[in-house]
DNA sequence: CATTGTGTTGAA
DNA sequence: TCAACACAATGG
């Protein structure tokens, strides 16, 4: 909560990190060093790569020219700082496919004679030549040609085996469950339920993102760092928009920090970027449309408030608000000025907000009761009211696009306001109201004072 | 070899 | 807390 220091886009950040995932958290590096030992289990392209480097083995694969998506898998970070455990060979992995012959003779193309320099065992999988990463390749070209998922772009996994499982699931994805795939389909039916929802770009974008590699510091997210003094955690993102490394903040758990780097990430690299957490949770569209200056950042700090930006109010408001409090704002949320006072608005009676925010609707949930809460400014906390939407049921109503909805506000004098917002809630209530991760709108509604509605949310991390 | 992530250090 | 430089890993 007290990294309300943060670029006026970041705004958006709004971390339901709770269930932080299985998220393959171990995206830390594998202490196996293949290019110095022979030691453990050297694997088939050891063997291959006699003499100098291995490199010129693929070089001549061309045919990956075409690749569309391709993930990277990594068995070779050289340092070591985090020494995983490396089990991920679990006993499941091991199933093997009895599929590998075929994996190896139907990739067609290569010549006979390029087959014992095939660097994996695995269909879809290669080995990249200098470091011994592996890469899961997909090709198809429309992929490309919609400018989403080019070869390359983020670090490996560690195992071959996990880029096996890649390109699996690509391949079901694009070709359907009767294509040829190295572990048994019947792994997958998680994964295939899910893809049902994703484009095929999203899709494999989405298994890009799972791709692992970096981290060769002291967390393991990507775009944080712990900071020498205080062991606060450091986010940062390098060289975007201006070339100048862009600081984040600093937060107090790696998860926020991470978000950070997520939410800057996908500011800068949209749908590409190579994100800690995935991307579902984050309203990519709404982070896209916020005014930050690309190319220039605030450099000066959000110095108290920018109030400057914004003037242009329309339905998308960024800028950081910040207050007195330590509380993280999130959003501010300068909107329309309440209703002309039509009738009796007065003190506390109907008021009509508009404003964004960038929270992506949670599939999973089909709840229709939002934790919103309402506060004021000062008194915060005390005058928390639970808006409970109507009008809506299911899915179809959380679409990330849509934007209206309506809500009513129970304030504590049992009056309702009727709220219209065109926002994007999550609506998963379950997973935030056991952590207290509720997203939080507060609000100036005094007297004449024009409303002024933040958005923050209540602390997550380090409240058990 | 161009990018971009991370260690570090230091000033404010 | 914020910034910057230097270096290293990544991916082309």
């Amino acid at each position: 909560m007290d990294s309300n220091t943060s670029p006026s886009w970041l705004a958006f950040s709004l971390s339901n990190i709770t269930n932080l995932p299985l998220f393959d958290a171990i995206r830390a590096v594998d202490h196996h060093d293949h290019q110095t030992n022979g030691g453990d289990l050297p694997k088939l392209e050891d063997f291959l790569s006699v003499g100098s480097a291995a490199p010129s083995l693929f070089e001549a694969d061309s045919d990956l020219k075409t690749l569309a998506a391709s993930f990277m898998y990594s068995s070779s970070m050289p340092t070591t700082a985090l020494t995983v455990t490396t089990n991920e060979l679990s006993p499941l992995d091991i199933t093997a496919p009895a599929n590998i012959a075929m994996a190896v003779d139907s990739s067609g193309k290569k010549s006979v004679d390029t087959f014992g320099q095939r660097t994996s065992i695995y269909r879809g999988v290669t080995r990249h030549r200098w470091t011994g990463r592996y890469e899961a390749h997909l090709w198809d070209n429309s992929c490309r040609r919609e400018g989403q998922s080019r070869k390359g772009r983020q670090g490996g996994y560690d195992k071959e085996d996990k880029a096996a499982r890649a390109y699996d699931l690509a391949a079901l994805k694009y070709w359907g469950p009767t294509t040829t795939t190295n572990f048994s389909v019947s792994d997958y039916e998680k994964e295939i339920e899910e893809m049902k929802h994703m484009s095929r770009q999203e899709f494999v974008a989405s298994l890009r993102r799972k791709s692992s590699g970096f981290s060769r510091g002291a967390s393991i997210y990507r775009g944080v760092t712990r900071h020498h003094q205080h062991g606060r955690w450091q986010a940062r993102i390098g060289r975007v928009a201006g070339n100048k490394d862009l600081y984040l903040g600093t937060f107090s758990t790696e998860e926020e920090a991470a978000e950070a780097y997520d939410i800057a990430a996908i500011k800068f690299r949209g749908l590409n970027a190579v994100t800690n957490f995935d991307m579902s949770r984050y309203d990519v569209k709404s982070i896209a449309s916020s005014n930050l200056p690309i190319g220039g950042i605030n450099k000066s700090k959000p110095s108290s408030n920018d109030k400057s930006n914004i003037s242009t109010l329309d339905h998308h408001n960024k800028a950081l608000n910040r207050n007195q409090s330590d509380e993280l704002y999130l959003s501010s949320i300068p909107f329309q000025t309440p209703q002309p006072s039509s009738s009796s608005s007065s003190s506390s009676s109907s008021t009509t907000l508009n404003f964004a925010l960038p929270i992506k609707p949670d599939p999973s949930s089909d709840t229709t009761t939002t934790n919103w809460y309402l506060f004021n400014n000062d008194t915060k906390i005390n005058n928390v009211a639970t808006l409970f939407q109507y009008g809506h049921n299911g899915l179809a109503n959380f679409q990330p696009s849509l934007s209206h909805f309506n809500m009513d506000y129970n304030n504590n004098n049992g009056t309702t306001i009727p709220f219209v917002a065109p926002i994007t809630v999550s609506g998963n209530s379950y997973e935030r109201s056991s952590y207290g991760n509720w997203v939080s709108a507060s609000t100036h509604s005094h007297q004449s004072a024009k409303p002024n509605i933040s958005v923050f949310q209540t602390p997550i991390f380090g409240m058990e």
